[in-house]
DNA sequence: TGAGTAAGGTCAACGCTGTTGGCATAAGGT
DNA sequence: ACCTTATGCCAACAGCGTTGACCTTACTCA
């Protein structure tokens, strides 16, 4: 078997596969992508990853070293997905918020991907090209370096860190995406008002908000933050926080 | 094998196991969790579990009615712990930061536990009376009812995303978490300022903020928020929002 | 005190999984 | 046209969650 695996622009042969499948990277992530999609998020296996490949399962050892090597492959398809076609303003919290919600966006559209990735450091080039523009945006603000960095982190963590709540429910199994839903009507409205008198005051409310996500609101607050930090930056010289 | 989990109240018989082990789900939980300490986000598997309880494997499904069903039990517990030996202040800003550091804390305490939790809805008592203690909070400073709702999912929301991220990083497997890390020091740190000058004027302070939580930050900015609409509420009377 | 019941522990088996070593084949540089 | 070797394929391994049947023994009730 493959002691070492080829990078993509070092193929030279591209053998066909008994089903007459040219396999490469990318298709290979493509095809996990859907599969994730179609099978749920423990539907990704080596196995089925052939089968819908077209080629036997060990192949993906050819392309990657192992299922934790796609997994950041995948990792970046997304960052690239969320980052592609973006259209700057040059206005940084017009275009904060924007990549905000197309992080949010792209991860929520495939969230048994998200799952698997949202935590991870591929190091590869979409996340390093998402990373240089997100800085560059918060330093063509005129914030002092260690601000910079500080709401970088924050703004990029706030974002992953709903992306992959938001889509860690969505990418649940059926049955347990049904029993946690389950549990908000037949639990949660339930509680008698003498044991539990506020869940069963806002039980009505609470069940009404619960497919929503909170993120939109939290991104806001974040970039009203920033842009105190900001003003406080130009105004103040080289004081850099309270 | 079991048709059907007899629930831990009615439970009478109470036999040993081969090995002279009482089980009960509580022991079932706190093995799990300390299995997962020891051996990692895939190291809790039910034939591990068997082993280190001193019973069959299939002994489980006498508990739980499966993995998933035993998953839920742990994040309940984990809850749990984030709630025991709190302290109410009576002050709602000082409570609900309290809350959510105790949640961050706890998750953080049994990573790879919190990344299979995070995203559930249990509908266990520790949740229930999680859940109950956090809506009074909110709603003894007289937020009209869809703001604590508000309020109270951004705050919830925000906690365990954050948990769950941070939580993710420091579960991965061993090989994992030390490639993310390194790709810090050996792609990022190495990027030539003529391609990605903002990465590398910012490489030194990126790594030395790599390994702290932004969510306290994050917080401490929705607290922030909430405040202004306690203030306006208090002052405006039925005036919600902006 | 003794008998009957069924809770609960154990065993063996099923069809999955990721991964690997060895082998066959054909692509592409010469 | 040849030769090298990249690349696809096959078979096998250990370990996974789960299940049905079986057996043992704790508890109930007379």
């Amino acid at each position: 078997m493959a002691k070492k695996v080829v990078p993509e622009e070092e193929r030279r042969r591209r053998r066909p596969t008994r089903q007459g499948v040219v396999v490469t990277q990318q298709l290979i992530v493509e095809t996990a992508l859907r599969m994730l999609h179609e099978h749920g998020r423990d539907g990704l296996t080596v196995r089925r990853l052939g089968l819908a490949l077209g080629a036997d399962p060990s192949t993906l050892y050819r392309y990657f070293r192992g299922i934790d090597d796609l997994t950041l492959a995948i990792a970046d398809e997304l960052i690239g997905r969320a980052m592609r076609g973006r259209r700057p303003t040059g206005q940084w919290r017009t275009d904060l918020r924007e990549i905000g919600l197309r992080i949010h966006t792209a991860y929520l559209a495939h969230p048994e991907a998200a799952v698997l990735t949202a935590s991870r450091v591929s190091g590869r080039a979409n996340e390093i090209a998402g990373d240089e523009t997100l800085l560059g945006v918060l330093r063509s603000t005129g914030l002092p370096d260690p601000d910079v960095v500080r709401i970088y982190q924050a703004f990029v963590d706030q974002a992953l860190a709903f992306a992959a709540l938001d889509a860690a429910s969505l990418a649940l199994p059926e049955a347990a995406r049904a029993a946690d839903e389950r549990v908000w009507h037949a639990t949660y409205a339930e509680l008698p008002a003498e044991t539990h008198p506020n869940i069963a005051a806002l039980a009505p409310l609470l069940v009404a908000r619960m497919n929503d996500s909170a993120y939109p609101t939290a991104l806001e607050m974040l970039l009203d933050s920033a842009e105190a930090s900001i003003r406080r930056a130009r105004r103040g010289g080289d004081r850099a926080d309270t």
